[in-house]
DNA sequence: GATTTCCTGATCGCTTCGGTCAGGAAATGC
DNA sequence: GCATTTCCTGACCGAAGCGATCAGGAAATC
């Protein structure tokens, strides 16, 4: 039951972008060195989420990306949907037609409940709130130290 | 995030067992056919089952197996586990260590809570309550048929 | 026009998964 | 004791998806 890292990655991402400047575009090699994502992968990944209007790109000096929307409007089920992942537990959930047990089966529904369940959980989760718990953390972790204004922890 | 068809099939081959008189002993050969499951795959699983305590098997003619304890005490979590499967949706969950991101990565709590969300969710399913679904449903589809006795509906 | 950066498509190796096959070992019935 | 039925086990296989890389190109900037 894993979720794909492709995901994981993508949120590694917005996450970051959560925690820069809004109008600063952050390039890949910045994104990728920070956040441990195999840059050439993360590419791609930016790409399709470009596509479906989670950031926004720019090339030339000074580009990269960042954030098309507020990062609390950026749930977790964004992220999944925008590299065309779906949460259904088993294909017949999706696809009615394709289970061979027709209407006796009361497994799909089930399954079905599950996918459900996901979604109502993910979509709940943004990206905002995974940045602030990281922040809190990072804080926890290191009390001593004082964030007195202008750095930006990675 | 699929789970593995190996699942599915497990879930299958215990409701239909459950759907059974206790003490029968059903042979790969009739399960298979009636739950759409490739036998010399469903060997396996009837296998590993029977190795998690799941059902108890029988070798020689009217061999087969049968459930090793009451339907409404087999969970779709107990499947699962019996199969070997995590339902983590990354590694890292369960695998504290390897995860590169250290201690400053919100992620892993936020799966891990997912983790939980299907446990609880999964735990709660028994096979008898998928059983006794199976039942409703064909009484529904069907409801001018009355099942008078002796049948029991595959 | 040189540099920076994103964009796109092709490609690759690996693992896992769904599934098969074959040889063997119990249990039963005769 | 022999034949039949059925489960048991391990080896094997093909396909697909995934994580990842590479290379050639196209904007943007200076």
């Amino acid at each position: 039951m894993l979720i794909p890292m492709k995901v994981d990655y993508g949120v590694r991402m917005l996450v970051y972008l959560a925690k820069q400047p809004v109008e600063k575009y952050a390039s890949t090699a910045e994104i990728s060195a920070s956040r441990h994502v195999p840059e050439p992968y993360l590419l791609h990944i930016c790409s399709e989420l470009q596509k479906a209007g989670m950031i926004q790109s720019r090339r030339g000096p000074q580009g990269g990306h960042r954030l098309a929307r507020p990062a609390d409007q950026i749930s977790v089920t964004d992220v999944v949907r925008s590299l065309d992942y779906s949460l259904a537990p088993l294909d017949c959930v999706d696809n009615a037609d394709e289970c061979r047990l027709a209407g006796s089966c009361a497994q799909r529904e089930m399954w079905g409940g599950v996918e459900q369940l996901l979604l109502t959980h993910l979509s709940a989760v943004s990206v905002a709130e995974l940045a602030a718990q990281e922040l809190a953390k990072a804080a926890r972790t290191a009390p001593v130290t004082f964030n007195t204004g202008s750095a930006i922890p990675t």
